[in-house]
DNA sequence: ACGTTGACCTTCG
DNA sequence: TCGAAGGCCAACG
């Protein structure tokens, strides 16, 4: 089913991520379709519906971090999340094992 | 239709 | 390695 609307094919790469693997919002954008649209990647998962099981906690920033502020509460699930599918976290950066490269 | 915002990225010092 | 500045493009008011 081929997805017109930008928004849903940045949905399908995010959920192409495999478990335990993270990628970056440029990479997502570049897989997406659109290498210059990396702040709109963030922006849909800012978007996105209440119940959409996307695992929106795989995607980071260019430099292996989370983009929440240390002190926000969905910075600690994020990172909850990724330490609970085997990411490696070095202090609060990641490995950056991106899935494809 | 215009200006500002933003879960970003790259380059320069 | 870290910090500041510029660039990029869609969504929002």
């Amino acid at each position: 089913m081929e997805q017109d609307n930008l928004n849903e094919r940045i949905w399908q790469v995010v959920a192409a991520i495999p478990k335990g693997k993270v990628a970056t919002y440029g990479q997502v954008a570049a897989l997406a379709g659109a290498p210059r649209h990396a702040r709109y990647v963030g922006t849909v998962l800012k978007r996105l519906p209440a119940g959409s099981t996307l695992p929106w906690f795989r995607v980071l920033n260019a430099r292996g971090e989370l983009s929440f502020p240390k002190d926000s509460p969905a910075y600690q699930r994020q990172r909850e999340a990724l330490e609970a599918e085997g990411v490696e976290f070095i202090g609060a950066r990641v490995s950056l094992v991106s899935f494809g490269v």
